[in-house]
DNA sequence: ATTAGAATTTTGACTTTGTCTAACTCCTGC
DNA sequence: GCAGGAGTTAGACAAAGTCAAAATTCTAAT
């Protein structure tokens, strides 16, 4: 699954499929996260869209990232201290973090079960739940 | 457990037993943690220190929470894209975030378990598991 | 074609969190 | 008392992200 190639028009289409209007900036800031799926901060994206000419500003990458989030497009990782990771994989699944080198890598959820945890308090509805396994070189 | 009343002395106990030098500054900002145990952020422990009249620096509760971290004595919770949370319980547990109003929940690890983790690759060690739970006014 | 209004993007200043360096203070053992 | 190391300080700095206002682009109706 999502092995598929990413084009500039295929972008487009999973814009509109979100129900977000299509503009250049927005295609191209798709693209750069989804063409080679990757764990992103937003200064790369914006290093990405800007590496031929500069085409898109700071502001507008925030933005733009912040839309995908709330139209559930991307997800965001919040995992290192300095810097927000964007995930172009929006299903479920957790990550190994490799504290010295900032690598992020996935875990499948599938296979993965938690038991036990407790009732949320009332009122409260689950946003997401993510598992973070922080690994560093060893022994 | 960890419900002691702690006093000063009780700190200087504390870091004593981690191998921390117990200056005056460090046992401020350990008391500032353990007092009234909380999910605090540097700047909330640089306030509560200086509170009655400066007496700590912006520098110094930042290279102490690091050292503390770097001991053993309090943990640390990325789980909000602008600071970093220090935990000074440090028993295994995870947390509910609250993720309008940023409110940190305990959840004891006791009674939840995780089940399918992938292997770590080769040469890599656990350094924590931390589930977090993210959730919000409901439905 | 024209134009009003909405949507989007830009610029650049600003805020916040955290880091760094060099100087300074304090403590300890001699 | 003094040298040396440990700890602390001020303040400048850096990086990530936000914000408001102006500028641009798009749309749709005249």
């Amino acid at each position: 699954m999502e092995l598929e190639n990413h084009t500039r028009e295929s972008v487009a289409q999973l814009l509109r499929s979100h129900g977000i209007n299509p503009t250049h900036q927005r295609i191209e800031i798709g693209f750069a996260l989804f063409e080679n799926p990757q764990h992103r901060s937003a200064d790369e994206i914006l290093a990405m869209v800007n590496a031929r000419h500069t085409e898109t500003s700071k502001a507008t990458v925030y933005n733009t990232l912040k839309l995908f989030v709330d139209k559930g497009m991307v997800r965001e990782l919040i995992v290192d201290p300095n810097k927000v990771f964007y995930d172009p994989n929006t299903s479920a699944h957790h990550h190994f973090y490799e504290v010295a080198t900032g690598e992020l890598t996935d875990i499948p959820a599938a296979g993965v079960h938690i038991e036990g945890l407790p009732q949320l308090p009332p009122g409260m509805v689950t946003e997401g739940i993510e598992i973070i396994v922080r690994t560093r070189p060893g022994r």
